[in-house]
DNA sequence: GCCGTTTTCGGCCCGACTGTTTTCAGTCG
């Protein structure tokens, strides 16, 4: 748990080395680099320093010497000299208020010089009492600004689920679509990217009457206030929670404001740095040579090839690699949703789902979907209503008649969604899971057990030659739950060892595994299965999330056994 | 402070918007 903290930590060294005269800009952007590495690293620093020493620290992207050394220094102290010393000069919390928009270093500097402001309590003080509009620099505009900016603080708690984001930027370009007032809508940033949290909405329009798109938009019903409006940049602020950029670009640099603005930032600048070698300059507007002279722009695949490089589909676009391999031409084909055959899991009114099975399978039928794996819960999920032994004999023999009704429309698989109960036993007895199609098990309780005991409740499951498909394998649920402790690589191995395969839960709250674990379970050539957890009809569509969590993870269509037709299937799990 | 297929020294992405300026600094992405 100590990543967290020490991003905090150097985002707030960056801050108040930014005020002072001396320090170049570079150190400034080095500090900020290695913040966001630590922050979204899967595992803590402690243990890579344990595992590889503080080497292990210097391989990580942005982090050298001097940086690994302060790691440690954190990690055995609990405390960084250069951050404390900085700190008794500048007695500021820039943690927080630097989160408020408009406000940076230079500017909280100023009113903690003036005003003594030194947190966001005083800030709010001295708004109330008007004295920001008197200082040098600032006037009644700023400080109008900066008490909205406050309000937007206290409203929003940062970043949204995707599942909410995408749906409302699809909302957004329908309405732009309708309007008449654009040629071309595209969504970009990291929802485009299909990360599973958004801070903000991209959206990039061909006009040439941008002034009424701009209008249009701050009008929309979506809309809570516009935060700023210009002629080729509008940012409104939407009810859901976050802000959303309209650009209007013009035709002619379409792919290169793409290519630009669909990011990741750490994905444009290692494109830029190859740009520049190659004697180019690349920038929101195009890619240019030496002369100025445009050499590609209007195609977002024109500027990866001038550049010598494949196109990379925006999911794989995080500096993670997919830059080397798409210079050398080998880029993965990445899986699409059309890949995806069936889902493997399916809950209805037999448990917790609002649907019935007839309903959930007809559903999928009109979805496209050849087969479903019928997943209730078992008998200790009692909030769930778990079926007992009695309850999901009755079960199967509904499937097996809906099976003959439905008649060949599509299949439905049995099983049983089945914990893993503390001692890594199953809740089913032997009896019952030899009539189950597959089995698909998974961890609910007990979810604060240590690392060393969970790893041995999952190894016990796995290697008990019972079960299938491990599903939503970590339990984490996004902004509320953190995932259980366990070691990834003898889990990982394990799992490759006994034929089993790791879900990719799609569920919005979910996304587990996730894309970086994905990655990381690739290393042992396991096998996956992206599914729902539909509750209810509706959330069978919920696949596309679990598609783009396997993409940012660099799947391909046979890592995948629901890309399996029915009969394949079958045979892959009597194995 | 980081980093390396022109490098262990000398580069490091760059443009838009705003407010308070009278040519620009600060902030943002």
């Amino acid at each position: 748990m100590n990543n967290q903290k020490i991003a905090e930590i150097f985002n707030e060294i960056a801050s108040m080395l930014e005020l002072s005269k001396t320090s170049n800009i570079f150190e400034i952007r080095a500090y900020k680099k290695a913040a966001l590495t630590i922050e979204s690293l899967p595992e803590d620093v402690s243990d890579i320093i344990e595992k590889n020493g503080i080497e292990g620290l210097t391989e990580l992207n942005g982090i050298g010497k001097a940086l690994a050394e302060k790691i440690n220094e954190f990690v055995k102290t609990g405390k960084i000299k250069k951050y404390q010393e900085l700190k008794k000069k500048y007695p500021i919390d820039f943690k927080n208020l630097t989160r408020i928009q408009g406000l940076g270093p230079k500017r909280i500097y100023a009113l903690y010089k003036n005003l003594k402001v030194s947190n966001v309590e005083d800030l709010k003080k001295v708004i109330d009492e008007k004295k920001i509009r008197s200082l040098p620099g600032f006037g009644q505009k700023s400080e109008e600004e900066l008490e909205k900016g406050l309000k937007l603080l206290e409203s929003s708690k940062g970043r949204i689920l995707l599942g909410k984001a995408l749906p409302e930027a699809e909302l957004i370009i329908k309405q732009l679509k309708d309007s008449g007032l654009v040629e071309k809508v595209v969504l970009a940033g990291s929802t485009r990217r299909m990360k599973e949290t958004v801070g903000d909405l991209d959206i990039l329009v061909i006009s040439n009457i941008p002034e009424k798109v701009m209008e249009f938009v701050t009008k929309l019903s979506e809309v809570e206030n516009t935060i700023v409006i210009g002629p080729t940049k509008t940012t409104v602020w939407l009810k859901i929670g976050i802000s959303c950029d309209i650009r209007v670009v013009s035709k002619e640099s379409f792919g290169a404001a793409q290519q630009y603005f669909i990011g990741s930032k750490d994905h444009n600048v290692k494109v830029r740095q190859i740009a520049i070698k190659k004697g180019y300059k690349l920038n929101e507007y195009g890619l240019y040579d030496l002369k100025g002279k445009i050499v590609a722009s209007e195609d977002e695949s024109n500027i990866y090839e001038k550049l010598g490089m494949e196109y990379p589909e925006p999911e794989m676009r995080e500096n993670r690699g997919e830059i080397e391999l798409a210079k050398e031409n080998k880029l993965p084909k990445l899986i699409q949703l059309d890949d995806i055959l069936g889902d493997l899991h399916v809950h209805s009114t037999h448990s917790d789902g609002l649907n019935t099975i007839e309903e959930m399978a007809l559903e999928a039928a009109k979805l496209g979907r050849s087969y479903i794996g019928m997943t209730d819960h078992s008998k200790s999920e009692y909030i769930a209503r778990g079926m007992d032994e009695k309850r999901v004999l009755k079960y199967f023999d509904e499937i097996d008649t809906l099976n003959d009704k439905l008649n060949g429309k599509i299949k439905i698989l049995k099983s049983a969604e089945t914990d893993i109960l503390k001692d890594g036993s199953l809740d089913f007895s032997d009896k019952i899971i030899e009539k189950m199609d597959y089995v698909l098990a998974s961890i609910h309780t007990n979810l604060n057990m240590n690392k060393q005991d969970m790893t041995k409740r999952l190894l016990t499951a796995i290697t008990s030659n019972k079960i299938n498909i491990i599903a939503h394998p970590t339990a984490r649920l996004i902004n509320q739950r953190q995932p259980i402790e366990f070691d990834l690589d003898k889990v990982f191995q394990a799992t490759k060892d006994n034929n089993i395969v790791l879900e990719i839960n799609s569920y919005p709250e979910r996304l587990d595994l996730n894309d970086e674990n994905i990655l990381r379970a690739k290393e042992f050539n396991l096998q996956f299965s992206i599914n729902t957890d539909s509750h209810r009809v509706n959330n069978l569509e919920l696949l596309r999330y679990g598609v783009g969590m396997a993409k940012r993870g660099w799947l391909i269509k046979k890592d995948v056994i629901n890309t399996l037709p029915y009969e394949k299937l079958i045979k892959v799990f009597k194995k």
